[in-house]
DNA sequence: ATTGTATATGAGTATAATCGAATATACTCA
DNA sequence: TGAGTATATTCGATTATACTCATATACAAT
């Protein structure tokens, strides 16, 4: 238990995870969501991963990260509480719009890589959707 | 929800938000049931208190501390989880099962100022209650 | 093989957290 | 008032954390 609350007493990382209960990510993709650098990005990843709290997959050359199943599975509650809490919580909220204009856009790791301000641009919530 | 978070990624905090879901406690009380030295105790304990988990009354020159009720109602998923998870672990099974012997030898602080040394082995688990 | 891309890791720095020992403050009671 | 007790706070040492920049590794594609 206290090694859940260690890895979600950090802001990025409860970000990450909350973006990662709605989405199975790369870390490119993590990066323009969130505006966090990489390597911030893939250290935060390890502790949640080390925790228990997501799982990666490998596809080629990208690694994509979301939920653990088991983590889900065995913390009910806990989930429960960060999801209720995630929604109240104006930065959340934004990251999620974020990711949703992503969606949308059918945007995917090499349109990031050749037009990145572009991407940037167009998920930036606030705007008209 | 991070000041919580942060408020309980330490082990030993963990342990005072444990028993003092049972009961409203002093902090000498909690010295010879946690077995740790007062400043310590003294630290975590405002922690706790800064991030609006616990709250404390004073009674003469004792302060008494419990969990706050405000904690309790607004956050019902993550008390739920925290009581569901003191249950499974050893350490915190332990340290109720002290504060119970305590109650039950009718103990205080007086008795604990006067023979520390024979409070801390009659509570002592194990042996029979 | 070489080049480019995705992710992880090492090194350095700044900040924060933990702890015990000692000290300060607040309160009580004779 | 003065002595004693309960709790809080300060100090100094140690360890942990978060961050950035630079480099390493792993894979893909030509």
């Amino acid at each position: 238990m206290v090694e859940f609350f260690k890895a979600l007493s950090d802001e990025n990382r409860l970000r990450l995870v909350n973006i990662l209960m709605h989405a199975e990510l790369c870390v490119c993709e993590i990066e323009v969501m969130l505006e966090l650098n990489q390597s911030n990005i893939s250290r935060h990843l390890k502790k949640l991963k080390d925790a228990g709290i997501i799982s990666s997959s490998k596809d080629a050359q990208w690694i994509h990260y979301k939920l653990s199943d088991d983590f889900e599975k065995e913390n009910i509650l806990l989930n429960e509480y960060l999801r209720d809490e995630f929604e109240k919580n104006e930065v959340f909220i934004k990251d999620l719009e974020r990711y949703m204009r992503y969606e949308k856009s059918n945007f995917n790791c090499q349109y990031i890589r050749e037009d990145r301000d572009n991407v940037l641009d167009l998920i930036k919530p606030g705007g008209n959707s």
